[in-house]
RNA sequence: GCGCCUGUAGCUCAAAGGAUAGAGCAGCGGACUUCUAAUCCGCAGGUUGGAGGUUCGAGUCCUCCCAGGCGUGCCA
């Protein structure tokens, strides 16, 4: 069992026995802390159960640590009585009133097997249930390749969609395009200018049009592609053709950007499919026979004001185009209709003013909670200090790509991660290159690679490797205070997961994986594994598996490769 | 103006209301005839933006102030 999870039960038991004995007067078992203290002379776990139980029974916390360290410890010796060790090694009161535990060497041993034993299962969870999540991110506009930002939006929405398979939900990626509305004219038109000039035609270039250089490399592609043949066409004609076959085109180079990143999507959901069906338009009007929306001023209004939102918002322009917000409705509503017990969008901070009207629109449509939105700070990119200025109108911009390219897809993938998406991410891309041997991924896989490195030592020295858990007498060679270190934060990993899941944040599992690694890394330097003593060899040798397992299981989650050499 | 996010070591950042606020980088000094020195050990570095408040206890919660970012469209 989960070792906080058994002292938990253990303290509770404790309280109520205490109860019971008439030590304390009656009380509920109080929310108490339990947790790895900072020190380690406060023990391998540490509560404050006595200091919580204090404020409702106006005792001395001391009086009542007292009293609950003597249950515990009589406790774990009813559990020896059989001859098994307890779960106990030492229980203290320390300070104001906490209790602090040593765990019993058979206890954490235990432990230990546990986590070879489940393998690479170990660290997941099954309260998620199967109950099916929704996972919409990046979502770029299909204009053009994907910059940084979105960069650190793939890193996160993966590695958030893994912790929450991990946690036991059954997850869907999704990738939302919006592939209609004026800015695909704008591209077109855009891709139209430069289809002209290089084939030396008098061409217009539209005023907020995209100046990258991307789509002069697109009409390129598309000239070479169609040897002009579109110039024949009217121009109306001709202009739809190629923004069709530029949209095409930027959305394959979208998708094999996210391909060799390594994120799949299961679903890539289209906008002007929405609306060339008519589920916009549809819902519109049942929005406004339901009493939900209305007209006013030419325009279509939604009363999102009687859901928490600020003001009404418009849904169909007194041009009779719709918005974006209406748009989004029945492409929500679609996803609802697909089955999910819930929808997560993780969108840049700079959309935070839409939140409310969309969960708005959410709750008048009986999905009070149906909608969960992750919002993120940007990246702001930088080379040797200096900011990258990126837009993408006048195409001066770092791609994806690019980076990936520079930096590679672990590192970037890991740095991106290393924040909370509460954050704004400084991305020095020269710091990353240059310093990329002090780059705390590389620490966390080097980690993994002297393991590996370990094994294959030890297979050429005609050690025994077999996957086979070594017995008690064996296991219990492990008595030093760094083997005992490593064992209680490979332990950490599993709660990690259960937490970083719930709080949607991925990037505490950077920091316990370079944790782990710091404690392997002291371990290494001051013990061999591989030595002249066969039984403590063995023993070493499952120990350093089970690290091994859990940075593995843990650079899984987060999307990072694990290298057996470096 | 109003709303959200952020403010912690020289830099980049961690710390479900807990004990002496921690890492990495940068700086200084050490450790390889030993399984990978991409590592380890030590030193130095702080009024957690400021002021009040709640609490046995506040970086964390509340109020006010200061600074930065973002938002506040019949744009997407």
């Amino acid at each position: 069992m989960l070792i906080a999870k058994e002292l938990r039960e253990m303290i509770v038991a404790a309280i109520n026995d205490a109860v019971a004995a008439g030590e304390i007067p009656p009380v509920d078992a109080p929310d108490f802390v339990l947790e790895r203290p900072r020190l380690k002379a406060h023990g391998d776990w540490a509560t404050n159960a006595a200091l919580a139980l204090s404020r409702n029974l106006g005792r001395s916390p001391r009086d009542i640590a007292d009293i609950l360290a003597r249950r515990l410890q009589e406790g774990t010796e009813a559990q020896g009585a059989d001859g098994g060790a307890g779960t106990l090694r030492s229980v203290e009161v320390a300070g104001p009133g906490f209790i602090n535990i040593t765990l019993s060497q058979d206890r954490v041993l235990g432990e230990l097997v546990r986590v070879a034993n489940e393998g690479e299962t170990y660290g997941r969870w099954s309260f998620g249930e199967g109950r099916r999540f929704n996972v919409e991110f990046v979502s770029a506009n299909p204009v053009g390749p994907l910059h940084v930002g979105h960069g650190r939006w793939a890193a996160l929405g993966d590695a958030l969609c893994k912790l929450l398979e991990a946690a036991g939900y059954a997850v869907d990626r999704e990738f939302y395009l919006n592939d209609y509305g004026s800015q695909m004219d704008v591209f077109a038109a855009s891709v139209e200018a430069r289809y002209l000039e290089l084939a030396g035609l008098e061409f217009e270039f539209p005023a907020e049009g995209y100046h990258g250089a991307y789509v002069a490399d697109i009409a390129r592609a598309l000239l070479a592609e169609d040897g002009g043949r579109p110039l024949q066409k009217p121009p109306d004609e001709r202009r739809s053709e190629l923004g069709e076959r530029a949209y095409r085109m930027a959305l394959s180079h979208i998708q094999d950007s996210m391909a060799s990143f390594g994120v799949t999507f299961d679903a890539w959901a289209s906008e002007r499919e929405l609306q060339q069906a008519g589920a916009v338009e549809k819902e519109v009007r049942s929005l406004i026979a339901d009493g939900l929306a209305y007209e006013k001023d030419g325009a279509v209004w939604m009363a999102t004001s009687r859901f928490g939102d600020d003001k009404d918002r418009v849904l169909v322009r007194s041009s009779g185009a719709p918005t974006y917000f209406a748009a989004d409705i029945a492409y929500h509503l679609d996803k609802m209709a697909r089955g999910y017990d819930h929808l997560i969008n993780i969108w840049g901070a700079d959309h935070h003013g839409y939140v409310r009207r969309m969960q708005a629109a959410m709750e008048a449509r009986g999905y009070p909670d149906g909608l969960e939105v992750i919002l993120g700070q940007l990246v702001n990119l930088k080379r040797g200090g200096e900011p990258v200025r990126m837009s993408k109108r006048t195409g001066e911009m770092v791609t994806f790509d690019e980076l990936v390219e520079e930096v590679g897809r672990d590192a970037a993938r890991y740095l991106f991660l290393t924040r909370s998406q509460d954050t704004a991410l400084d991305f020095d891309i020269q710091l990353a290159v240059e310093e990329s041997m002090d780059n705390p991924v590389y620490y966390v896989q080097y980690a993994h690679a002297r393991i590996c490195s370990i094994l294959r030592y030890g297979s050429g020295k005609g050690v025994d490797l077999s996957e086979d858990v070594p017995g008690m007498e064996i296991l219990r060679l492990l008595e030093s205070e760094e083997e005992a270190d490593l064992a209680l934060k490979i332990f950490e990993f599993e709660e990690l997961v259960r937490d970083a899941a719930m709080d949607r944040a991925p990037h505490r599992l950077t920091r316990y994986l370079e944790e782990l690694a710091a404690v392997f890394h002291v371990f290494y330097n001051r013990h061999r594994v591989i030595s002249d003593d066969a039984e403590l060899t063995a023993a070493r040798l499952f120990l350093v598996r089970c690290a091994r397992q859990v940075i593995r299981n843990g650079l899984a989650i987060l999307g990072v490769s694990a290298p057996e050499s470096m």
